[in-house]
DNA sequence: GTGAAAGCGCTAACAA
DNA sequence: TTGTTAGCGCTTTCAC
């Protein structure tokens, strides 16, 4: 900036009003376009850094997933950027990995990089973590998972009701017995997915036939899905928790031949392209696209200075092969 | 900063130094414990911001690719988050959506942010955007498309031997009729594929089988894919050019009943978790997690001021259900 | 319409 | 071992 103003033989402040747009009418035009070609004409850009500095605003944020190589979060991931990029704002996207300890660091680190917000999957006891966040007066939207006793803004779906519903439809269907896979991660999403299949089992006086089979998440995942596989083949349904459970199963269950015809196949997140076959695949469909939305436009609104805080819940809908043909 | 020293009633230099670790030997341990405890107890963060500006370098690096809920550019970029965290750098991810104006645009953005290094999968006219990067002299590695006329590091297969070799294992067990669809996308992965598809089936006499779906990127993909679905559903086999256009696929197949169990159907990219019925699929499979990581290190060792550049071809493996049983 | 000057929070060379 | 000082590149108030 120093150098294209002396360049021009004017001072760093004017150049620094046409540069950020700031000199309507307070910049003669003639000045004005003579800034703008020799910025272009010495390759400058302008140093974000030192503004960000300055303003005390550094339009990034920061978004927090368990792993964006899980599908949910990388779809969530991709419409929070979209929403970021119209507005400015570039995303740092961070992986806890299910660890409350890296979550943790994370967030300082991300404080430290004075990010101007931040949308979290909170981590099964992130409450410190986030808490910290909080008194650091960043903006703060949870996504996917509620966390008690957090003072800040959640987006996401009514698990207990969206799982109770589906697994009612099964029974109704006439299958009888239905068993669960699930993620040993003690995280409220998954728990009230237990829950409604637990109050629907009961309710149709299937509590004989309740079985939930929980899989360790990372290297024991392989052994912890081959171990009940046969049991679970034997079943007429089968409820998997999340996306990510049912891929992992998937491609144990490759390797003894494929899910039977007979068997019905229910999962929570979208598995669309997997309804090839012959067996019954269904799932639950979360609003991916507006829950990522809704949580952008709550932390911009934080950003601006609002300072409600709220719960977001979406409607959910079940799909089956049905519902595709329409 | 100037609050922690004003309160122990020394120097902000002082300070300075031991928050930044560089005290050994140069502050007494009396000094640095008060500082230490000072700075928690007044729940202080570091201004990185600050720091970056000082110091010149913003530990902030980016990974540019077309769309990050793309299973494949999600899976790259986890592992490169994990390799940057490693090293001290946090990841700005960017979707360029195939759009090379959207890319250069959030370039330059990036480099206003004084990002330390880009890893870019380039648009397919994304060269101009590349030499700007370069003429910044900000570190670029280029993964996944090779950009011919680019002084950058590239990391990627060997899209051509790959398919052919795919293709040709297709035709010995007996499938003669197999088409291929692939994304109407002029980049050289995809080009490439195509290549060692035509190739292959020449060589063994089959060049009246030859058939080449184009589907176009967006809106139109599901048109494009449900137009040609007898044409294609009639075949010995079908190669799919990455993993994206199979998903898409699977889900326009899913309305019609599915593939028959006598096709074959070949794709490019991991489709574990799809070999589960009665029909025969499999893949060619990238090792992704080393690709990210070389793209990393080159990274690192431009940033580093390593100089040279230059191309690391990853080999391949075929996938089918015979190798999961092993 | 334009310029001078202060300062955002930090680091690092040098002095004490 | 500790403090002084200059300055990274920008914005913004205030004076001209």
């Amino acid at each position: 900036m120093q150098d294209i103003a002396r360049r021009l033989n004017i001072s760093r402040s004017t150049v620094s009003l046409v540069l950020s747009g700031k000199s309507d009418g307070r910049v003669s035009e003639a000045v004005k376009k003579k800034v703008l070609e020799t910025a272009k004409e010495m390759n400058y850009h302008l140093n974000e850094l030192a503004r960000s500095l300055r303003v005390g605003s550094s339009n990034l944020i920061s978004v927090i997933v368990t792993d964006i190589s899980n599908e949910f979060f990388s779809q969530m991931t991709f419409h929070i950027q979209e929403a970021a990029k119209k507005a400015g704002y570039l995303v740092l996207t961070i992986n806890s990995n299910e660890n409350d300890d890296e979550f943790e660091q994370m967030a300082r680190i991300l404080i430290s990089k004075q990010v101007d917000g931040i949308i979290a999957v909170p981590t099964p006891d992130g409450t410190d973590a986030l808490k910290m966040i909080i008194d650091q007066n960043v903006p703060l939207v949870t996504v996917d998972r509620y966390c008690e006793g957090v003072e800040a803004d959640y987006v996401g779906v009514d698990n207990y009701e969206a799982s109770k519903k589906a697994i009612e439809e099964l029974l109704s269907q006439g299958f009888k017995n239905i068993c669960m896979m699930r993620l040993d991660l003690d995280i409220p999403p998954l728990n009230e997915r237990e829950r409604g299949y637990i109050d629907a089992m009961k309710a149709a006086g299937q509590e004989k036939h309740i079985a939930i089979h929980r899989i360790r998440f990372g290297e024991e995942m392989e052994r912890d899905l081959m171990e009940p596989l046969k049991d679970v083949l034997a079943t007429d349904a089968v409820f998997f928790s999340s996306h990510r459970v049912f891929t992992e199963a998937m491609k144990v269950v490759a390797r003894v031949g494929g899910v039977p015809d007979r068997q019905c196949v229910l999962c929570f997140d979208d598995v669309r392209p997997y309804m090839t076959g012959a067996s019954d695949i269904r799932y639950i469909e979360q609003p991916i696209a507006s829950i990522a939305q809704k949580s952008f436009d709550l932390l911009l609104a934080k950003m601006k200075g609002d300072k409600q805080t709220g719960k977001y819940v979406f409607p959910t809908r079940s799909i089956d092969r049905q519902s595709l043909l329409k």
